[in-house]
DNA sequence: GAGTGGTCTAGACCACGGT
DNA sequence: CCGTGGTCTAGACCACTCC
């Protein structure tokens, strides 16, 4: 059940097992058995037993009440796997489109006032530009412009970029942990430029969208302008505190 | 500095106390000293140091970094005071435009099959539907309808949410903690009824929001449909990990 | 090797909710 | 009163970073 050889952490294991015991058999605000339970049961401390539940508690699995115990929460567990940050790629797989993501551009430039401001850095520091279309279906959703500080992103390359999401980037290559995304949402018309990249009339209305897109030392390390098709496209989110 | 007999438990008066510290006295990404330092410090066992530091982590007041220390990280402090989740009062008044809310409709009626759905309780179960409009300046924005399950809120009236934001209402009226918000974005056109109540032609762009708002037990307790005018609306929010 | 954060223990007392 | 979660202690060993 636990393994106190194993290299995982104790709390991990522990969190693990909770978890899978909750999935398979308890129901939503089912009590569950108590912290000194949960201690003796699996033989660790009881302060292990609570960072593990805390962990649990912050994911949404349970809720706390204090004198009358720990229950199992009630999310839709179809949503659960839903990252809390939105993914295009993600969203189309879920309303069983199939995504797929061309990238248009990718260029190595000098930033301007606004990229600059944006991004917290010095004007005329060089930026990664990306600029890719959006598809589901084969249907053009949504063109997206990324600029990603270079002293950031070293050897960036536009392979890299084609291969795997930008958020997979951050993380996996870069070891960039997101830890605050700003984002800001506005109604707006497709500039002649955009509507022939998008195959929309120009003027046809759309979701404006721009994200900065932050590390743990915040930094922002994207900034990203997006237009989308408003007639074809819903942008789902959800916060949890 | 720590006061043993004051009820505040210990890790919340440390908390506060070096939030202070960082705000009077330190940089970003500056180090701070180390736990075993502010253990002896303040003279708390690292246990509590650490649990202090660990809800400091997940405000986004420092980072760590095994090895080698705890820093204070560089969130723009001016945005830090910005509610995680949106507000349409705090945010006009971020912007310096004086926000105004009129009740347009407060009624109890019975649900039908859509907003049941949305709310996650039986067909027929009561409802409130209140119905807002939003001014910035006096000039209307957006355009609010709010439903709300009879049963978790008993004894709701007029009066009360006409005297503050329907957030305040959930926690202090009704012990309500907002755990996790769907939202969804869209881009429309306005029908007629709105345009008349929010003064513009009918057909216009607009930008359209649904918001479903879950407590702690995880049930429903909030479901929003609104409209905002498309030409003066932008919609910004802020997510943390 | 010295210093840091990460994990873990065994045990204590308090505050709250229900019997 | 008892059982629950909430707070707190003193101390141990590990893993990582840097000199």
């Amino acid at each position: 059940m636990i393994d106190k050889t194993d290299p995982i952490p104790l709390y991990v294991q522990l969190q693990n097992s909770l978890i899978d015991e909750i999935n398979q058999n308890m129901q939503p605000n089912q009590k569950m058995i108590s912290e000194r339970e949960i201690s003796s049961k699996y033989e660790v401390s009881r302060t292990t037993v609570r960072l593990a539940l805390y962990e649990l508690e912050n994911a949404g699995y349970i809720y706390k009440r204090q004198g009358k115990g720990t229950f199992v929460a009630a999310l839709n567990r179809s949503k659960q796997n839903l990252s809390e940050f939105y993914s295009f790629t993600e969203q189309m797989i879920s309303i069983g489109k199939q995504p797929r993501t061309e990238v248009l551009v990718f260029e190595l430039i000098v930033s301007n006032q606004y990229i600059s401001e944006k991004l917290g850095i010095i004007l005329g520091e060089k930026v990664f530009r990306i600029q890719r279309l959006r598809l589901a279906n084969e249907i053009p959703m949504m063109l997206e412009v990324s600029y990603l500080p270079c002293d950031v992103f070293p050897e960036l390359s536009e392979k890299l970029v084609k291969s795997k999401p930008l958020y997979e980037i951050f993380s996996k290559d870069y070891q960039q942990q997101v830890k605050v995304v700003d984002e800001e949402f506005s109604v707006g018309s497709i500039s002649q430029k955009e509507a022939a990249l998008i195959k929309l009339d120009t003027g046809t209305p759309c979701l404006h969208l721009k994200r900065q897109t932050y590390n743990e030392e915040n930094r922002v390390i994207e900034f990203t302008s997006s237009v989308a098709r408003g007639d074809k496209f819903v942008y789902k989110l959800r916060h949890v505190r």
